[in-house]
DNA sequence: AATTTTGTGATTTTT
DNA sequence: TCACAAAATT
């Protein structure tokens, strides 16, 4: 049976997907079929006839997307019971790039292995904290951080440590030489960080004509999904794959871009492409199949606001203008959800309303905060939607770390958390021993324990400890890297692995604890017998045979497992899901509640203190991407009160740029008081305390529980005084509960600027921050 | 080595 | 405020 792209299809959808334009670009606004329409387009290219399907190549923004876009084509073509040779590749930019370099890594870098693995983001913060302390720095100082960040930035960038200048009379470019310290410890231990697999990939192909020539060959078609939230390396990694007779096709919308700050440049959707392709065609998708007209007016007079980008109104099929959108406002956080759980509560039992059709919406994670106090109140059932990923749990982690060393000999991190999971008496001490003893016979400390475990020298109980481990590895080891094991077999093994070294039964306890202490998470030990199973599944799927893929394998499955994140499916319970506005891309709900509609919270205070208005412009698109999600009905909502450093908490001014004029929300009864007299009194009643404590040795005013010291005024003093009330002036003195006294040296309408001429320097403080306060003049 | 106390500082997060 | 990490204590 052949498709009716056009009985299938609106005319825009039909024109994208069935365009033979060499070059496409198709700008898709929230909830025009997007996916339905790249659905389309890759059974049309496959039933097109000129190409083997394995030679298209579509990258989506994450695996859960690329998950449901393979299952949508396959469906669509098996509908129509179409007969293919095989399937396109669709997958991450991560993933396929991951591909590549299981095949070409080696080839061009000395210093890696073929068993080389990932470092996750607790390695990374493992290694950097390693370098902070090879070179003297406090890992948690903002110093130190900022030097991180320049580390990650420069690498978001696409930037070795080569291209840059180790000017070292300019003290800020120390991060170059932490840069390089961390690239030195990833090589080391056989590691490519999330970055280094698009850098790594992108310089083989700039440096490698016959191997660049080979791949452009091999593929003929690149689509790429969410276009506008792809950086600058990913394209110039597309870029590097095409040669003259390869086709692309991207799907994005400018508006919908919320990714920057990790490098996502939508210059390249809105320019940038059709300046490097300038036969590019393009087709705009603007028929909105999801929400009501009144929810699209109030998104697209929102985004209106955004300079710099090109006109665009989504419209509603067949005009359907729904129900208004609702504001809703309260005094305080707490009542906000308490408002919301009891409208809630009201769509479920009178208008008969799902709990899952409705989601709580939100710019930051703590905002949840308050709703989860809420909703077991009104026994509303909920969950928050991707907040911790399956791979992320400790129980997890360890277990993947027992898999890592056995592929990954290199891997000394893995180790060190081996010898946590259960604890095996093996401190700083003891492992610079090992280190020492592993380097005299020029082995890795993983191959020197687990082949030299009889030449150990250590005390008694680490080797008795470490030979156990080394023995149960071994038995494992023999089976995992043979070829051509069963999946079963080798799960098994593994299983039998856990078991040896303690692993299932130091879980089984920690279980048991959470339990006796009345603790509803579940339980660690099944969350391993998950992994093991999750293992097998992956060991059991049998790949398509198109010459790029590797056979599973252990070390694919580690691979696989590094780039994903949570991989929950959302579950078919009837609950309310809350989430950040990140998230929600992609989702829908036909009830949307937005919370926090604050000037602050959103757009955020960081966004608001950019001066050059692109954060600001970015918090915008997030909120029409928010908005956008609704389907039915969009409900609004800002609460008064005060925020944590005590400033008033007014309505957003985006509410007000969607068309909303609001009043704030100030109560009478707020708990703030302005009587600095209340301050002053508990300032001397904790001198007194201070002062009486060697007498007494109690505090009073803790019911006679001994005590120890007290030297943070910020914890005695209760949260309703503050001294934001205090007005400063260049000259002031300022005393800091950790800095000492420091004279002001600049201010602005929310920090000031204190020199403590210490060893603490100039530091920025928030001005009403209880930490701190004013001396004299 | 485990627990308590103190310090800190406060987006978004996929890969 | 509140959560988390680091430091201090037993």
């Amino acid at each position: 049976m052949k498709i009716d792209f056009e009985k299938e299809l609106n005319q825009q959808q039909y024109l994208a997907a069935t365009s033979n334009a060499q070059y496409l670009r198709i700008v898709a606004g929230a909830g025009t079929g997007k996916t339905r329409t790249l659905t389309f387009r890759l059974a049309h290219l496959i039933l097109r006839g000129d190409i083997d399907p394995r030679q298209i190549v579509a990258i989506t923004f994450t695996n859960k997307a690329a998950k449901e876009m393979r299952e949508r084509t396959v469906k669509l073509i098996s509908s129509y019971d179409i007969e293919v040779p095989g399937l396109p590749l669709i997958m991450t930019f991560h993933s396929f790039c991951l591909l590549f370099l299981r095949r070409e890594l080696v080839n061009h870098y000395t210093g890696f292995n073929q068993n080389f693995t990932i470092a996750d983001e607790d390695d990374q913060k493992d290694y950097f904290k390693k370098i902070a302390d090879e070179m003297k720095y406090t890992p948690s100082s903002t110093e130190f951080k900022e030097y991180i960040n320049m580390v990650h930035h420069a690498k978001t960038e696409g930037k070795k440590v080569e291209d840059l200048v180790l000017d070292l009379d300019n003290p800020k470019n120390v991060y170059v030489k932490i840069f390089q310290r961390y690239q030195e410890l990833l090589a080391e231990a056989n590691q490519l960080d999330f970055d280094d697999i698009l850098i790594f990939t992108k310089e083989i192909l700039t440096k490698d004509e016959a191997c660049r020539n080979f791949y452009q060959r091999r593929f003929k078609v690149f689509m790429i999904d969410e276009f506008q939230d792809t950086n600058n390396i990913q394209y110039d990694i597309v870029k590097k794959f095409m040669n003259e007779e390869c086709e692309l096709c991207v799907v994005g919308d400018p508006d919908q871009t919320i990714y920057t700050w990790r490098g996502a440049n939508n210059d390249l959707i809105k320019n940038k492409l059709k300046r490097d392709f300038p036969s590019l065609e393009t087709v705009t998708l603007d028929i909105n199949y999801r929400s009501s007209q009144q929810i699209l007016n109030i998104a697209n007079k929102l985004i209106a606001n955004n300079t710099d980008r090109e006109e665009k109104n989504l419209k509603a099929f067949n005009n359907r203008q729904g129900e208004e959108v609702e504001v809703i406002s309260n005094l305080s956080q707490d009542e906000e959800a308490n408002f919301i759980a009891r409208k809630i509560k009201s769509l479920h039992v009178h208008d008969d309303v799902k709990y899952s059709d409705i989601a709580i919406i939100y710019r930051s994670n703590f905002l949840s905060r308050s709703f989860e106090k809420a909703f077991p109140k009104f026994s509303i059932p909920y969950e928050i939607y991707g907040s911790k990923g399956f791979y992320q749990r400790e129980e997890v982690k360890s277990g993947l770390a027992y898999l890592r060393i056995l592929v990954n000999d290199a891997d000394e991190l893995s180790l060190l958390r081996v010898f946590k999971y259960p604890r095996r008496n093996i401190g700083e001490k003891t492992l610079d021993s090992l280190r020492q003893q592993a380097s005299l016979k020029n082995k890795t400390l993983i191959k020197y324990i687990m082949e030299d475990y009889g030449q150990i020298e250590a005390t008694n109980k680490v080797k008795e400890n470490l030979t156990s481990l080394a023995l149960a590895y071994n038995e494992c080891f023999k089976i995992v890297s043979l070829d051509d094991v069963e999946p079963k077999k080798i799960v098994d093994s593994i299983a039998e692995y856990f078991k040896k070294v303690g692993l299932f039964e130091y879980f089984d306890k920690v279980d048991e604890e959470n339990l006796s202490k009345g603790s509803t998470g579940d339980s660690k030990v099944d969350n391993l017998k998950e992994l093991l199973n999750a293992l097998k599944e992956y060991l059991n799927s049998s790949f398509q045979d198109d010459n790029l893929e590797t056979p599973c394998s252990l070390i694919g499955f580690l691979l696989n497992v590094a780039l994903l994140s949570d991989q929950d499916q959302l579950n078919q319970e009837d609950h309310v899901l809350l989430m950040t506005g990140h998230i929600s891309k992609g989702l829908e709900f036909p009830y949307v509640f937005i919370s926090g509609m604050v000037e602050g919270y959103f757009p955020s205070s960081h966004a608001l203190e950019d001066s050059k208005h692109r954060a600001i412009q970015e918090e915008r698109r997030l909120c029409y991407v928010m908005m956008t999600r609704a389907k039915k009905k969009l409900f609004l909502s800002y609460f008064g009160g005060r925020n944590f450093s005590n400033d008033l908490n007014l309505p957003s001014s985006f509410l007000k740029e969607a068309g909303f004029n609001l009043k704030p929300k100030i109560s009478f009864y707020s708990t703030y008081k302005t009587d600095r007299s209340i301050y002053n009194q508990i300032d001397s009643l904790y001198s007194s305390i201070n002062k009486n404590l060697d007498n007494f040795g109690y505090d009073p005013y803790y019911q006679n529980k001994p005590v120890k010291k007290i030297n943070s005024p910020s914890r005695l003093v209760s949260s309703n005084v503050s001294n934001s009330q205090e007005v400063y002036n260049i000259g002031d003195k300022i005393a800091h509960v950790s800095y000492g006294v420091g004279e002001v040296i600049s201010q602005n309408e929310r920090f000031i600027e204190v020199d403590f001429k210490n060893e603490h320097g100039v530091k920025k403080l928030a001005k009403g921050f209880k930490a701190f306060k004013k001396v004299s003049k």
